[in-house]
Parts: C-alpha cells; sequence; structure tokens
DNA sequence: CGGGCCTTTGACTGGTTTCAACTTCTGTGG
DNA sequence: CCACAGAAGTTGAAACCAGTCAAAGGCCCG
C-alpha cells in the first residue's frame, strides 16, 4: 500500500488526508501464480494496481490461442478499460505469472477518491495518457519493425521483463511464435 | 464550426455561453490535398478536428516507407498527443487526403476551455478513452488475426473509409503490402 | 525422482513480400 | 476535348520470413 501511495505522488501531491482517502477505499488482495485477476466473460468491477509480483492480460483467440496484451509488474495498472467502464464481459483475461499483491479499486471507491482528492482526476488522465501513447508505439512498431527489431526494442525497453518472464509470454506480446523467438535469440546470441 | 460544436454537444450539455468559447477560441484552417497539417520533426502545436474532407497520420522509416497509422474522417481528432504534450518533435507526419476544413485549438486555447467550459474535461477524457480502446483493439487485431481477416473487420467497421482512400493507404494501415490486399480482394470477389 | 512447463532444434509449409511490368484511372494543361 | 504524366491498382514469378508440427532436452518444483 505504500508503494501504491508513493507512486501516485511522484505524479501529484498528496495530503495526509488524501493518503487516507486511499487507504479507506482500496483493499489489497494476494493472487497466487496462475490465478486470475480477471476472466474473459466476467464483468471487470475492479481496476488494480500491481504492487508486487507480475501477471499477463490477454485474449484467447477462436482457435483457443492466447495473445498477450499487456505484461505488467510491480507499478503497472491492470484491467479491462472497456469492461470497466461500461459493465459488459470481459475480453481480457488477466492472470497471475508469479505471486502478487494487488490493490483493488471498485467504481464506487474510484468516484469517492475522484471527488475527495483533488488532483487525482489530473493523475487518472495522466495515466491514460501514456498507456495510449505507449500502445500507439507498439501499433507502429508492429507495422514497422521485423520480429527481430521488436524484440531487440523490447529488452531495452522491459529488461527487467526479459529476467522475469517466461519466453512464450514475450513471444506472445510481440506476436512471435515461440519457437521463432527461439531462433532469433540464438542468431542474436553470436 | 457547427459541426464541431454538434459533436461535441453530443457527449456533453454546452450552454449557449460554453459555444461561444469555443468559438472564440477555436479557428477554422483550410488543407488543400496533399498539403501537410503536421510534418515530422515540427512540435506539433494544435489538435486539430476534422469537420470536412479526410487525412492520414503515418510514419516513415528508416527505409523511407509510409506506415500509416490513422486515417481520419468527418469527426475524427487529429494530433501527435507526444509532441503536442511535451513540446518534443513529432514522429508522426499528418496529411490531408483531399481538400479539408480543420477546426484547431492550441495548448492556450485548450487551457482556456477546460478552465471556462466545466463538462470538457469529461469530454476530453471520454475521447481519450475512446482511442485508446480502440488501439487496444487494433493491437489485438493484429496479434491474433491474418491479413484476410483484418481487411474483413476494416472494410466492416469502417465502410466509409473503403469508398474514399485509396487502397495503399488501407494496406499500410492494416500493415499489409498494397500487391497482398489486392490479391486479397481479388480472392474474396469469388 | 517424476511431471509439467518451457525452450530448443529440425524439417517442412505457406502466407506475404519483393520486384518488375503492365493496365487503369485521374487530373491538368495545351 | 484530347494528350499525357503521375498515381493507383493488378498480375506473375521468385524469394523469404515466420509459422506449424513433432520430438527431444532442460529445468524447476513438489
Amino acid at each position: 500500500m505504500e508503494f501504491f501511495i508513493d507512486t501516485i505522488s511522484k505524479t501529484i501531491q498528496l495530503t495526509q488526508a488524501d493518503k487516507e482517502v486511499f487507504i479507506n477505499n482500496c483493499l489489497v488482495t494476494k493472487l497466487k501464480k496462475r490465478q486470475f485477476f480477471l476472466q474473459e466473460g466476467n464483468v471487470c468491477r475492479y481496476a488494480g494496481f500491481v504492487s508486487k509480483g507480475c501477471l499477463k492480460t490477454y485474449t484467447i483467440d477462436k482457435n483457443g490461442d492466447e495473445h498477450v496484451f499487456q505484461i505488467a509488474l510491480e507499478g503497472w495498472w491492470i484491467s479491462d478499460m472497456y469492461s470497466h467502464l461500461t459493465g459488459e464481459p470481459a475480453n481480457f483475461t488477466i492472470e497471475a505469472l508469479e505471486d502478487c499483491e494487488i490493490v483493488v479499486m471498485d467504481i464506487e471507491a474510484r468516484e469517492k477518491i475522484l471527488k475527495e482528492v483533488p488532483g487525482y482526476e489530473r493523475f487518472h488522465r495522466i495515466l491514460l495518457e501514456n498507456n495510449y501513447m505507449a500502445t500507439q508505439r507498439r501499433v507502429n512498431s508492429m507495422l514497422s519493425s521485423s520480429a527481430e527489431e521488436r524484440y531487440l526494442a523490447f529488452i531495452k525497453k522491459y529488461p527487467q521483463i526479459v529476467q522475469r518472464v517466461p519466453q512464450l509470454v514475450i513471444a506472445s506480446y510481440l506476436g512471435i511464435a515461440p519457437e521463432s523467438l527461439s531462433r532469433i535469440r540464438k542468431q542474436l546470441a553470436k
């Protein structure tokens, strides 16, 4: 919880009273490896802040194959935004890759926080902007770079992830078959 | 300008006074086909609302090839968000595909509007959320669908664009070589 | 030690790209 | 109104990048 509040106060100023608003409205939940934060088809009632551990957000296509949309380490936020905003069933599944601690916030909690912590609206907007721009960059790299180039850019941008997460998850995130990623790495080793 | 204000008032309520705030702070510019709204390397000082015409937003890679990030018809917004927010040079180029009319808003204008029109912050957030979710879906379709499936989804979602925009622009948007798209269409015609 | 999951490797396949030539379409100026 | 240039679309052949399938080996954890 301290890490959660510290992270927010890196972007906006928080008084002691503000901090208590968070503490009174957010819960900490724990997930074991392979447990789900959200499953496709359920409504995403919570937005979560990863305070410990690591998760993947993915969809499952008609062939039953997984496609990783996000890999979230400490400090990242997780949710199915569409489902969370509309109340419709989620398309994403969010699953723990390690044992995790997640700070969760339901919709009422967020409304309360928005009302009681003046700067939070701004925090929220900045977070959204940053996520959007990162996703723009990702589309761009998928349009303009080869599998190898995307992998190189990935390990440069997220070296911590490479250490912790199975290759097949990274391969899926990059839109590459795991066997292909293995070959790319072999090639690069030279 | 009416179309601009009408569009905004579909999402948030606007009083007559609100409308005048927009009129007093936004300008209308015209672009002829092939002219630029923004060029890579310049700072994106304006956000634009397309009130007439059609534009493409793209990057140019190290081989000089174009990669279309967005195709914007009437009612869409255009800008290089990163450049606009940070003041850094833009990565995107935005070019008119037809003669256009664009309602432009610089940063001071937006600040003023945010201050004077209470609901605008909300409008802005909703716009951002929708764009972000659309981009999420696009990443997903690139991860999970073949070229043909992506094209089919595209014509279903944006039939108006298919009518108006050269195939090679659509091909680039989908991450397909123009020759391949031509063959896919031939195949589908049967 | 056994089992599950992950990674690697090989052989084969296939969807897309690339390159080049040709056709069609469109807009402009003589 | 026709001619022409430039842009866009089509088609074929060859090359290739990456995916698929299958099998084997490595590694961690219970």
